[in-house]
RNA sequence: GCGGCUGUAGUCUAGUGGUAGGACAGAAGCUUCCCAAGCUUCUAAUGCGGGUCCGAUUCCCGCCAGCCGCACCA
């Protein structure tokens, strides 16, 4: 992991990298073969962090309504279904490379330069027959150009014995819901609003996988598509935005200064922004700021200039965490009103109808994306977390937590170890509690402290008598007294957000 | 994908053309009545594949991976 001869990179970024290895986060995949760039494995605690958050966002966003549902669509994509989407031509580019320094070069682009004319959708022979016409060369080394070679950021697959089903690995979880919100208007009973949510690993072969689990070749979504009627959606009062709530954004042209500005919820709806639009930025930013425990100043929506952002994209904000080991403000998530662009897409490419009827009226579903790249959102949330000098800690919150709580004999002999077990017996059946016998007490809390775990329970001798054990805070390493009979509420407590309290 | 740099136990590292030393972590034991204590013992490494050489972890080539810069990021 050494950063080799540039001290560029923050060396919070090689601790973070460091502590996910040594404790079990995640680890570059396959790396007992040398690995794979842009693809990793989730140790234990990787492992059981992301089911915490998963769970958290569920309880989120399925929680805002009881027409939103969890579904679960296929990874595998059939040509057609990524053509109408888009994907197939969209996501593919045609490359050129100089046949005398190797450099490779977009031939749109390389184009585009020359004519100042856009030229996307061409076909490889128009292309290259363009070069030609227009005499296009290397611009670094004036060399002449290689034949026009499509790149799809898409993985292919070969489907069927003979290979000849086209598909891909989908490069975003959203399609899955685009493709059953027929299915699902049925037997959800027709019904608008109507939210998808869907969780899964998506692929994209990203040309340079970079910076840990921020650029990925596979990598997680959690999405929730909601679909509403454009004619009625702002007017429905439980759209409206927490009038006073202020929102932390950074408009498209002021986000290079790295901070934001604080605006009330009404300010943003008289800027222009749709009444739903603002009250889910809102909920948004209650996920970080409450749920998560984002530091304010750390969070705040980018605004994406109409340059930055998909032509189908109305409206478009990312989720932006500041990590210092990325070095900044980092894309965690999106908020995008995509318009009736997927379904419309999906209509036309396959024939079948996904109007709706609202009222008598024919409608087709807008759809407000909220976007969430599950590995981003753990990796910022170690980042946050993670603060190590004198005391490693990995200050989590409670919920997020890998190993909830931890179980210690104070030592182990007297009969100590026995009844710390039947402690965690009695807690497994609620939560996945540790146990740890070995080495000092205080080494124990610090193992603890280094994962997470925001609190530990310490069974001493005078339990033998009074059946009261200790809680020990992870943050601030207080203790309280607490009786046995009153421990499983006591981490009921602490894991719903109720402060630690010591007892002196 | 291009250029520069790098690759030694789980982690962080030292070092050498004659098969590697430490720290931390881990295991076992002793000790230990609340914060990484101490003592003893132990486990454990030269990314992969070629080449040069009597001999390669060291030198050379290729690959893989990582970091930085560029490009890319519908």
């Amino acid at each position: 992991m050494a950063g080799g001869a540039y001290p560029a990179v923050p060396s919070r970024y090689d601790e973070l990298w460091s502590l996910s290895v040594r404790r079990g986060f995640f680890w570059p995949a396959v790396d007992l073969y040398g690995g794979l760039a842009g693809f990793y494995d989730y140790g234990h605690l990787g492992a059981a962090m992301k089911r915490n958050w998963e769970d958290l966002w569920l309880e989120t966003f399925l929680g805002l309504d009881e027409n939103y549902q969890l579904v679960d669509p296929t990874i595998a994509l059939p040509e057609a279904a990524l053509k109408a989407s888009g994907h197939v031509d969209h996501f593919s580019d045609l490359l050129v490379r100089c046949t005398k320094c190797r450099e490779t070069w977009r031939a749109d682009h390389l184009l585009e330069d020359v004519t100042h004319e856009a030229h996307e959708g061409l076909t490889a022979a128009e292309a290259d027959a363009k070069i030609r016409e227009l005499k296009v060369r290397c611009p670094k080394c004036k060399g002449e150009l290689g034949p026009a070679q499509p790149f799809n950021m898409m993985f292919p697959l070969a489907v069927g014995p003979l290979g000849t089903d086209r598909a891909y690995l989908r490069p975003e979880t959203a399609q899955g819901a685009y493709l059953n919100f027929k299915r699902e208007f049925e037997a959800l009973r027709r019904r608008l609003p109507m939210g998808l949510a869907v969780i899964g690993r998506c692929f994209r072969n990203e040309i340079s996988p970079r910076q840990g689990t921020y650029r990925m070749r596979e990598f997680l979504q959690a999405e929730l598509q909601i679909f509403f009627d454009p004619a009625t959606w702002n007017d429905e009062p439980q759209f409206d935005p927490p009038a006073e709530r202020s929102i932390q954004i950074a408009f498209a042209d002021e986000k290079g200064k790295g901070g934001f500005a604080s605006h009330p919820a009404r300010a943003l709806v008289e800027r222009g922004l749709p009444k739903f639009y603002v009250h889910h930025l809102a909920v948004v930013q209650d996920f970080y700021l409450r749920t998560m425990a984002v530091p304010p100043e750390r969070f705040r929506f980018a605004e994406l200039s109409e340059k930055e952002r998909a032509f189908y994209n109305k409206i478009h904000f990312d989720i932006e965490v500041k990590q210092d080991s990325l070095g900044g403000f980092k894309e965690v998530g999106g908020v995008h009103y995509r318009s009736d662009h997927d379904l419309a897409a999906h209509q036309a490419g396959s024939k079948e109808r996904l109007e709706v009827s609202v009222d008598g009226r024919k409608v087709l579903p807008h759809v407000l994306e909220l976007s969430f790249g599950i590995d981003r959102n753990l990796w910022a949330l170690l980042d946050l977390g993670l603060s190590s000098g004198e005391r490693t800690v990995l200050r989590l919150p409670p919920r997020v937590a890998p190993i909830p709580a931890a179980v210690f004999p104070l030592v182990s002999k007297d009969g100590l170890p026995d009844r710390a077990r039947a402690v965690v017996a009695a807690l497994r059946r609620r939560w996945r509690v540790g146990y740890d016998e070995s080495a000092s007490i205080g080494r124990r809390y610090a193992r603890m402290d280094e994962v997470g775990t925001p609190v530990c329970i310490t069974v001493d001798h005078e339990t033998l008598n009074d059946g009261a054990v200790t809680l020990r805070d992870r943050d601030s390493t207080k203790q309280r007294r607490v009786p046995e009979a009153s421990l499983v509420a006591a981490l009921d407590d602490l894991l719903g957000g109720i402060p630690f309290v010591a007892t002196e």
